[in-house]
DNA sequence: ACCTGAACACCGTTCAAGT
DNA sequence: ACCTGAACACCGTTCAAGT
């Protein structure tokens, strides 16, 4: 009972996830997830390239185990309590989980477009999920409303911190490119757009966010008194 | 001045933009976007992959074009006008516009990631945003709520539709598994999540989408005094 | 047990040369 | 003017062989 460790007696690994999980996350802030490869990870940790195979069955648990990771202590933030006041209302509480959420998106170059390409199911996202659904839940929403409301903020706030950082990135092959857009309104009849348009160009990401935001919560007061167990 | 046309004396061209487009359409319905490659379309064409250069400066432009195809007919649907009864209200022309964009997404095999992955400012893509903001500035919405509306309603119709179309799809690289996820629930201590896991796995799509888009209706009816211009 | 070396079956894109 | 042929510089993934 000489507790022999989870690794045998031999060379030590050179690879583990957790070193390969931050190298990649480190390269993604370098270069985008258009030139995060396989063989530039592995070159990344002086290793061949098949090497990663070993730890990963496929470039996308790679990805994966990368999204689980940009969550890392989002959930425990919003789960701080109320400290020295009064709790929080739940829709100030739903309201930082979404915020979180970007903030910890917008933290690494393309997270958004990583964490939607992906479904995670580790600690970090289904704790961030268990977050949201007992903020619901708490306030008196059934479990179905709980969860389709998860599902309704999650899915805006990922969409809205894909466009701003498509909007942001000048190098990222799609960019929303805001002269195209106004050229575009301005040689059609769009009459609308045409007064929208300075809105719809500006670089106020967070003002945009915040309104979608307030939409959804004022959304889920209206439907509350439906949604309440007796 | 004999109208010598936009096609000089020679050849036909083998190729136009239309019709590559719509191969490609086809292609993406057949095989899903991960097969959706130049060498492929090319074949398809019968042509080799250097010629669709001729018409398209990279894939990127090639996409657009075709997410900018798939909303043909879109904005025209939601423009036709109260009929014979009253004009209907402008939350239920908001909700059918997003509605009809989530069936043209939905209509073709990965239309969702294709939609997300571009930025088109073609006339389908336009004449849509131009319908959205026109139904809420009419409504009394200021340019500027009418811009961000837009963009949350789109953003959320989207998010939604790619999220759908990842969980319905069995091939689909990514595959949102319930089954990993329940595993993953049990596993762990997450009590809110395992109340709400019969709606998170469930595969009601419309249902889900159908309350993101009364949260967005109602919270825009809460705020629309505020948004009112005087 | 873990990694190397080398291959397999592809990619998007470019460009001289043909017609 | 439009397309072919062929190349350039890559990909993700697999697997026998080494240590």
């Amino acid at each position: 009972m000489s507790s022999p460790s989870t690794r045998a007696r031999g060379r030590p690994a050179r690879l583990d996830r957790p070193g390969t999980v931050e190298t990649a996350l480190r390269l993604l802030d370098e270069s985008g997830l258009d030139a995060l490869t396989m063989r530039r990870l592995a070159d990344a940790l002086g290793v061949q390239a098949g090497a990663l195979y070993r730890h990963f069955a496929t470039k996308q648990e790679l990805l994966t185990a990368m999204a689980e990771r940009m969550l890392a202590g989002v959930p425990a933030a919003a789960g701080d309590g109320p400290g020295e006041g009064a709790a929080r209302d739940w829709s100030e509480q739903l309201a930082d989980l979404a915020r979180d959420l970007r903030t910890a998106l917008l933290a690494r170059r393309d997270g958004a477009r990583v964490f939607a390409g992906t479904h995670s199911t580790g600690v970090n996202t289904l704790g961030f999920a268990e977050a949201v659904t007992g903020v619901l839940r708490e306030a008196g929403f059934g479990d179905e409303g709980a969860a389709r409301a998860l599902m309704t903020v999650a899915g805006f706030t990922v969409g809205h911190t894909l466009e701003e950082q498509a909007a942001v990135q000048p190098g990222n092959e799609d960019s929303a490119d805001p002269e195209r857009l106004r050229r575009a309104v301005a040689s059609g009849s769009f009459p609308h757009l045409t007064a929208s348009l300075p809105t719809l160009t500006s670089t106020d990401f967070t003002g945009h966010f915040e309104f979608g935001l307030r939409l959804l919560v004022q959304g889920l007061r209206a439907v509350e008194q439906e949604q309440e167990q007796p």
